[in-house]
DNA sequence: ACCTAAACCTGGGCGC
DNA sequence: TGCGCCCAGGTTTAGG
């Protein structure tokens, strides 16, 4: 489900409203969802508060700080080590999230209604609590405890297609390979955060075939490809990203970019723009949707 | 470097 | 209702 439009507006809300919070318990029925482990896990975040939400591709980073009620609960060797360890702006510890195909992080209070699919609590001293729900336990939490260990995984991340990406950056990325176009887009170390929908919808946008080899596109290709992922990736958050089937946002309501397909999931159905029938084939083993008129080979 | 298939899993939709 | 089959927003790994 969630790519980079729906991951971000995940990471927004939580910004909002759970950084601050101290993290008093962790509650979980699925133990490879806790990575490394979740005694690990537990260890490293309970008794720490959440001192930012960011996001890099379609991981999320949960920046983690110390307090005073965790440091009464730790010796004074394991806590020198810990300040040691921390940040000069006293981070000192992560827990990154992927949803992978299914995953959802709601904001709720301890009070409300059980949701569905619930497999870790996070339990804030608040009363609050962030809860991890995912249908094909596909997803994960993972704690890192320092900024290198941290590094090591998003260092094999390509650039941000929103903030980092410029046309020649792009063009040169491209005229390394003959892959298909479309499995470079959704390739993470080529360029980040670009799934299965942003990929079909951003070829149909610029008129570009999804099998065509990536080193064949021109010049004029590539600028107009680029334009097209931001454009479709810039509606994809202003909708509040595709609830197509899985994908709620941190308040458990759906996005709705799914309305603005033009593409995806449409095998059969007129293109909106010539009439001609979208087709579905497959590439890379996933499901492509192209209208064989506005995009031909 | 490239490709494919399978693996990790559950669940929704559809045809019969 | 129920069963079997296909499909699913992602990523990793094994084998060719």
């Amino acid at each position: 489900m969630p790519e980079l439009p729906e991951v971000e507006t995940i990471r927004r809300q939580l910004e909002k409203e759970i950084v601050g919070e101290e993290i008093s318990d962790i509650w979980y029925d699925r133990a490879k969802m806790l990575k490394p482990s979740p005694e690990v896990f537990i260890t490293g975040v309970k008794g720490r508060k959440i001192s930012g939400v960011k996001r890099r591709a379609k991981l999320l980073i949960f920046e983690l700080s110390n307090d005073s009620s965790h440091s009464e609960l730790v010796s004074e060797s394991k806590k020198t080590l810990k300040q040691v360890q921390g940040d000069v702006n006293g981070t000192s510890g992560y827990f990154v999230v992927h949803l992978r195909l299914s995953g959802r992080l709601l904001v709720r209070e301890k009070k409300d209604l059980a949701d569905d699919y619930v497999h870790a609590i996070f339990k804030f001293k608040s009363g609050r609590e962030l809860r991890f729900a995912e249908a094909r336990l596909f997803g994960y939490a993972q704690y890192l405890e320092s900024k290198e260990e941290l590094g090591k995984i998003l260092d094999k991340y390509g650039p941000e297609p929103l903030d980092d990406l410029d046309k020649e950056t792009f063009s040169q990325i491209l005229k390394k390979t003959r892959r298909p176009i479309k499995l470079v887009l959704l390739d993470q170390e080529k360029i980040s955060g670009i799934g299965n929908i942003y990929a079909s919808e951003a070829l149909w946008v610029a008129k570009t075939n999804p099998q065509q080899p990536a080193n064949s596109l021109t010049a004029e290709q590539s600028e107009r490809l680029l334009e097209a992922i931001e454009q479709v990736l810039r509606e994809g958050l202003e909708t509040g990203g595709a609830s197509d089937q899985w994908y709620r946002n941190a308040y458990g309501e759906k996005g709705s970019y799914q309305k603005h397909f033009k593409v995806y999931g449409k095998a059969g159905e007129p293109c909106s723009e010539c009439g001609v029938a979208i087709k579905r084939i497959e590439l890379g083993g996933r499901g492509t949707f192209f209208c064989p008129k506005c995009q031909p080979h």
